[in-house]
DNA sequence: GGCTAATATAAACAAGTGTTTATGTAATTA
DNA sequence: TAATTACATAAACACTTGTTTATATTAGCC
């Protein structure tokens, strides 16, 4: 991904620092420490702690979207498009649990004009799978409501998964949680 | 809630701007200011910034137990008890989403010691749901699965919720956003 | 070797943080 | 009225923050 592997390290290194302790928590103080330099020697690696923020944010953001483009180009029923959906945040969880973290949770700490873009790119992004899922309603597949309700719901389903990072949790198989998510999705726990 | 109208404001106002802003990007300069008043006088309310998250996120945690108490002392099946069980979560978030919001994420800024009473409390408090769907599996009314996933899944899909203090969805009717939930939860979204 | 660029560090800077102290005024109670 | 409590403010304190500057060391390349 980072050709500089320096920069790798440094870029891994202050993911899992900013998903510990939120951005406005962590300090470059602490991050160096973690890297064994000093403090002033991160920025031969990133602008500012806000470009740190503001890149991993954008990147994930950009996954998403080519994702989800993806999938809107296939000629899949709704219920297949939702069903990739749903596989392509599991996957993203399990490939960086910390990312997906940052991702939910600390876009509020960028500067205001880049706030709004992201915020908007959600909404965008947002507003697609609401379509995906009002189209199953359309097609008479999934029950009748309301489709940004209900894409709430479904998001929110599949979010807590990256507190699955935890040791003892790692060896899931992304596979059965995708096939177990997807089923409480589409049919619930009722028998 | 509190006698004191002043110190009521105090934490009326503590409490938007500790969900509005995260715990470490809140000043007491900048609430100081929301209040008219300097920021020494703070210190009249509360003891300590610290003190102010402890006693709103053991307040919010407390008022979750006691539901759940209340719910776990009927006779009701496995399937009416997690009814309940929506419903207070939505009950408590439709009351106060700010509260909800800080509870869901800046118990991260907790002291060592009271972050690991709260979630050990809450994972006591989680643990209890996952019995009922565990009761509720045995009976044979949900479907077969793992208690603690099922469990995840479900509070997860109500979680976002707080998110509806936007203006335009203050007056979004908390019965119906029940029965919705309520029915995402049992019986999924496919027809 | 000599040169250039990458990488490292120490020291300092300016701004912001929660909190305390000292001191005052308004409200309540005796 | 007098005394006690609640409420308010300005100024200062000790500490932490992200970032910059100046300077040294290392690595790769001609």
């Amino acid at each position: 991904m980072d050709k500089n592997p320096k920069r790798a390290k440094f870029i891994r290194e202050a993911t899992f620092l900013l998903s510990e302790k939120g951005y406005k928590a962590m300090t470059m103080r602490e991050l160096a420490s973690r890297l064994d330099c000093d403090k002033s020697n991160i920025y031969n690696y990133i602008a500012s702690k806000q470009a740190l923020l503001d890149q991993l944010l954008f990147d994930i953001a950009d996954k998403f979207h080519t994702g989800l483009s993806e999938i809107e180009a296939t000629s899949y029923s709704a219920i297949d498009k939702l069903k990739e959906v749903i596989r392509l945040h599991i996957r993203m969880t399990f490939d960086n649990p910390n990312k997906m973290q940052i991702h939910a949770y600390e876009w509020r700490f960028l500067e205001e004009d880049r706030k709004k873009l992201f915020v908007n790119r959600r909404k965008n992004y947002e507003a697609k799978i609401s379509n995906i899922v009002q189209a199953g309603i359309d097609e008479g597949v999934f029950k009748s409501g309301d489709s940004e309700f209900l894409r709430n719901c479904i998001l929110s389903s599949i979010r807590w998964l990256y507190t699955w990072n935890s040791p003892s949790k790692k060896n899931a198989n992304p596979l059965e949680v995708e096939k177990n998510i997807t089923e409480f999705i589409l049919g619930g726990i009722k028998k």
